[in-house]
RNA sequence: GGGCGGUUAGCUCAGUUGGUAGAGCGCAACAUUGACGUUGUUGAUGUCAGAGGUUCGAAUCCUCUACCGCCCACCA
C-alpha cells in the first residue's frame, strides 16, 4: 500500500505483473478450465497473431496490432470464453535473405553463390533466430496476453509438414503446375516475385516512334526501343482499315544490326487509337506480346538476361547494359532516320517491393496456381458450395465474402478486395531462393514426382527453388492449430478463428491467400471477422521512415511512459480501416491518465477503511443515480467493444473515469465523507465509491491492463484471483 | 483509365438508425498547503469544402463540382 503514495510507475510494475500472469498460465485457455477460471464448454474466441517478419524489430504498426488484439482477447476472457491468441512469427523468404544477403556484402563483400546454400542459410538461420528473440520480447513488453506454450514459426517442422501437404493436395488436383511464360523477374535479387510484389513508381520516359527499316509499312511506338530486337511481330486491329492489306506479310530486317524477322498479325489487343495504332510484339517481354504471339504461333526470341543485360541473341548488343543498349539503337535509328517521334510520357516503372530493382518481365519455367480451374471440393462448410460440387478457388474466394461468412470491418474493403480477385491472375509461387519451403518436387529425367518425401530410388533431383513465401502464411490459422491433423484438439476448438487484425496494406497478400488456402484444403472460413487497422504515422501524417527520422520506437514509449500509455494511444483517436496519427505527447497524456486512475483509487482507498463491502447498504438517491450513469457508459462501452469499435470503447471510458468519476462524484463526495461516520450518506457515499471504482478498473482493464492489475491487488472487494481472470462487469 | 476514402473549432478527430454541432490537445482567465499541478473551474472560436436536390427538418440521404490522400490496372 505503500507505493500508493508515490507516483503510478510503470517500470517497476509491468515485467512483474507480466510475469505473475505468465506464472499463473492465465494465457493458456486448457490451464483457464483447469484451474475453473473458464468452464469446459463455454464458447470460444480465438486470434491467430499476424506473424511478425523475422527482419528485424517490430514497429509502432506492430504495437498498435498488439494492443488491439490484446484488448479483443482480455475483453473476451472475461467474458468467460475459452480464450486463445496463438503467437508466431513469419520467415518472411524474399524479404529476410535478402536483409541477409546486403548485410553480407556490406561487411564481407560476398555474395550469396560466395557462400554455397548451407552455409548461407546458417547465417540466415541465425538472423531469424536473434530477431525472433527481439521479436518476443517486443510482444511481451506491449502486455500481450499471449500463449507461449503454442509458438509456431512459418518454416519450422509442423509448418513444413503443413506446406507439403497443401502442395501435393494442389498438384493432384491439377491446380499447381508447372508452367513457360511471362513472370516478375527481380534482377537484384534474383528470383521471380509475384504481382502483388511488384510496387509502381511513376517517372518520366520518352515515347519513340520509328520504323525497323526503311521498307517496313508501319511505324511503331516503344518506350522500351532495347526490346525491338526481340520483336517478331507487329499486331494490327482486324478492323484497322489502314492495316488490313498487310495482314500476314513477313519481313527480314536488320534492326541495329541484329537479324530480325517480322510478321504482321490481326489481333484485337491492338488499339486503334493509341499511337500509330500497331504494336511492335516482343513475346520475350512483355505479359499481353506473349499472349498475342501465343495466339499467332510467333517465335520468342530472348531479349535480356536475368542480370537485366541484353540476351546472347542480341547480337553486337549483347552483353549491354539495357539503359546503354537503349541509347545506342536510338542513335542508330537517328543515323538511319527511321526515327518519327519523339515525345515526354508519363510512365509507371514497375520495381520489386522488397529490392526495389527494376523489374523485368522474362520467361521462365515456373510453379503457379492456378485460380480459374475447376475442381471438386469434397467437402465445404460454405453456405452456396455443397460438398462434392465443382468450384474454382476464385469462386470460392468470392463466395465466402459474399455470402456474409466473413465480415471485413471497415466494409469498403470488400469491394477492394472483390476487385482484387477479379483482376486475379495465376499465382507465380516458386522462388529462386534459398531460404524457405522447398518446393516438394523431384525430377529424373523426363519424370517429375511430387510427393511429402523424396521417392525411393536413384538419380532424382528435387527441384532447387523454393516457395513464396505467402504460400506457408496462407496456410497459417490452421497450420497453427494442428493441421493436417484433423483430429487436432485445437482445430477443433479454435478454427475457424474468431477475429482477423491485420492491416489494410496487406488485404491481397495474406488476407486473400488464407481464404484461398483454408476454403480450399478444409471446405471451411480461415476466421469469421476481419479487422483491418492502417498505418501508424507521425503527428504531421506522414510515413515512419528511417529516412525521414521520425521513427518512434514502441519500446523506448514503453520504456518512458509505460505499455498501458502507449496502448492507450495506440486504440483511442483512430477507427478501424483509418491510418493513424502518433506523436510522443500523446502517449504521454495516457500516463497521465495511469497516473490518475492510481491517484484516484488512492484517494477512495484511503476514505472506505471502514466500509463493509459485502454488505450493499441503503444508498441514497444520488448514488442510486451515479450508479446508474456509470452503467449506462458501461452498456455503450460493451456494445462498442462488441462491435469493434476500440476506439470509442476506450475513449469511453476514459472520459467517464476522469471527468464523470473523478472530477464529478469523487469531488462531491469529499464533503459527504467528512460527515459524521455512521450516518446512512456516509456509509451510502463509501460503498458506491467502491463500487464504481471495483468495477472501472475491470473494464479498463483490457486497455491498460498493468496498472489496473496492480490496483486490483489493492482493492478490498474481491478474494485474490487476478484480474486478468475475473468478470467483465454487467449491469445488474 | 477504374475504384475507394477524406474535406467539421488553431491542431487531431468524434458525431452508431436525419432533429438546428462535440471531445482532446492548444489558447485565455482564475483557483490551489486539499487523491493527483501528471490538478481543478470558467471561457472564446465553426455559413460542418462548394452548388443543387429530397424532407416539416440534413454535417448525416441523393446528384454534381473542387481539392487532398490511397488502392487497382497499366497502352504498346
Amino acid at each position: 500500500m505503500d507505493k500508493l503514495l508515490k507516483p503510478y510507475n510503470s517500470q517497476d510494475t509491468e515485467d512483474r505483473i507480466y510475469a505473475s500472469w505468465e506464472q499463473g498460465g492465465f494465457f493458456n485457455p486448457d490451464v483457464c478450465i483447469q484451474k475453473g477460471y473458464t468452464a469446459s464448454d463455454a464458447d470460444y474466441f480465438s486470434i491467430v497473431l499476424p506473424p511478425p517478419n523475422v527482419t528485424g524489430t517490430l514497429h509502432m504498426g506492430h504495437a498498435a496490432m498488439l494492443a488491439i488484439e490484446d484488448i479483443a482477447v482480455r475483453y473476451n476472457r472475461m467474458c468467460g470464453k475459452r480464450t486463445l491468441w496463438l503467437p508466431g512469427t513469419d520467415h518472411a523468404a524474399i524479404a529476410t535473405q535478402s536483409k541477409v544477403e546486403t548485410i553480407l556484402y556490406k561487411e564481407e563483400g560476398k555474395r550469396r553463390h560466395d557462400l554455397g546454400r548451407e552455409e548461407l542459410l546458417k547465417r540466415v538461420e541465425k538472423f531469424a533466430q536473434d530477431s525472433h528473440d527481439t521479436i518476443v520480447n517486443q510482444v511481451r513488453k506491449m502486455g500481450s496476453s499471449i500463449d507461449w506454450s503454442r509458438e509456431a514459426f512459418t518454416l519450422d517442422e509442423k509448418r513444413n509438414l503443413a506446406v507439403r501437404t497443401a502442395f501435393k493436395k494442389m498438384f493432384d488436383d491439377g491446380l499447381i503446375y508447372r508452367g513457360y511464360r511471362i513472370v516478375n523477374w527481380d534482377p537484384k535479387g534474383q528470383t521471380t516475385i509475384s504481382d502483388d510484389e511488384i510496387v509502381y513508381k511513376e517517372s518520366k520516359t520518352t515515347l519513340y516512334t520509328f520504323r525497323y527499316s526503311k521498307d517496313f509499312p508501319i511505324a511503331i511506338s516503344t518506350t522500351r526501343p532495347e526490346t525491338k530486337v526481340g520483336d517478331t511481330g507487329v499486331a494490327v486491329n482486324p478492323s484497322d482499315e489502314r492495316y488490313k492489306h498487310l495482314i500476314g506479310k513477313e519481313y527480314d530486317i536488320t534492326f541495329a544490326g541484329v537479324p530480325i524477322h517480322v510478321k504482321i498479325v490481326a489481333d484485337e489487343a491492338a488499339d486503334p487509337a493509341f499511337g500509330t495504332g500497331a504494336v511492335g510484339v516482343t513475346p520475350a517481354h512483355s505479359q499481353i506480346d506473349w499472349q498475342i504471339a501465343q495466339r499467332h504461333k510467333l517465335p520468342i526470341v530472348p531479349v535480356i538476361n536475368e542480370y537485366a543485360k541484353m540476351a546472347d541473341s542480341t547480337g553486337t548488343l549483347a552483353g549491354k547494359k539495357v539503359t546503354d543498349a537503349r541509347i545506342e539503337i536510338v542513335e542508330w535509328l537517328k543515323k538511319e532516320d527511321l526515327l518519327e517521334k519523339e515525345e515526354d510520357v508519363a510512365h509507371n516503372i514497375a520495381t520489386a517491393e522488397r529490392t526495389g530493382a527494376t523489374v523485368e518481365p522474362l520467361p521462365k519455367l515456373q510453379w503457379f496456381i492456378n485460380v480459374n480451374k475447376e475442381f471438386t471440393l469434397p467437402y465445404s462448410n460454405i453456405t452456396g458450395i455443397a460438398s462434392g460440387s465443382v468450384t474454382t478457388l476464385k469462386e470460392l474466394m468470392r463466395a465466402v465474402i459474399n455470402n456474409g461468412q466473413i465480415k471485413i470491418i471497415p466494409d469498403r474493403f470488400e469491394k477492394i478486395y472483390f476487385q482484387w480477385v477479379d483482376n486475379l491472375r495465376d499465382w507465380c509461387i516458386s522462388r529462386q531462393i534459398w531460404y524457405g519451403h522447398r518446393i516438394p518436387v523431384w525430377y529424373k529425367g523426363e519424370e517429375i514426382f511430387c510427393g511429402m518425401e523424396a521417392p525411393t530410388g536413384e538419380g532424382w533431383v528435387q527441384d532447387e527453388d523454393t516457395l513464396d513465401t505467402w504460400f506457408s502464411s496462407g496456410l497459417w490459422t490452421f497450420s497453427t492449430l494442428g493441421w493436417p491433423d484433423m483430429n487436432s484438439a485445437d482445430l477443433k476448438n479454435f478454427h475457424p478463428t474468431s477475429l482477423m487484425e491485420t492491416g489494410y496494406d496487406i488485404i491481397f497478400f495474406w488476407v486473400a491467400r488464407m481464404v484461398l488456402m483454408t476454403t480450399y484444403l478444409l471446405g471451411e472460413i480461415p476466421f469469421k471477422t476481419v479487422y483491418l487497422h492502417g498505418l501508424v504515422r507521425d503527428a504531421k501524417g506522414q510515413k515512419m521512415s528511417k529516412s525521414l527520422g521520425n521513427l518512434i520506437d514502441p519500446l523506448e514509449m514503453i520504456k518512458k511512459y509505460g505499455a498501458d500509455a502507449t496502448r492507450m494511444s495506440l486504440i483511442i483517436g483512430t477507427g478501424p480501416g483509418n491510418d493513424m496519427k502518433l506523436s510522443e505527447d500523446k502517449v504521454r497524456g495516457y500516463k497521465n491518465f495511469a497516473n490518475k486512475i492510481w491517484n484516484a483509487t488512492r484517494f477512495v482507498l484511503e476514505n472506505v477503511k471502514d466500509c463493509d463491502y459485502s454488505q450493499k447498504p441503503i444508498l441514497t438517491e444520488g448514488d442510486e443515480k451515479a450508479i446508474a450513469e456509470f452503467e449506462i457508459t458501461l452498456k455503450d462501452v460493451t456494445a462498442d467493444i462488441d462491435n469493434y469499435r476500440y476506439y470509442l470503447a476506450g475513449e469511453k471510458l476514459y472520459h467517464y473515469f476522469w471527468h464523470t468519476f473523478a472530477d464529478v462524484y469523487i469531488e462531491q463526495s469529499k464533503s459527504r465523507l467528512s460527515a459524521d461516520k455512521n450516518s446512512t450518506d456516509h456509509i451510502s457515499v463509501q460503498w458506491t465509491l467502491l463500487y464504481i471504482l471495483e468495477n472501472c478498473i475491470r473494464a479498463l482493464h483490457p486497455f491498460i491492463p498493468f496498472v489496473t492489475e496492480e490496483l486490483w491487488a489493492m482493492l478490498p472487494t474481491h478474494n485474490k484471483k487476478m484480474l486478468i481472470v475475473e468478470s467483465w462487469p454487467v449491469v445488474r
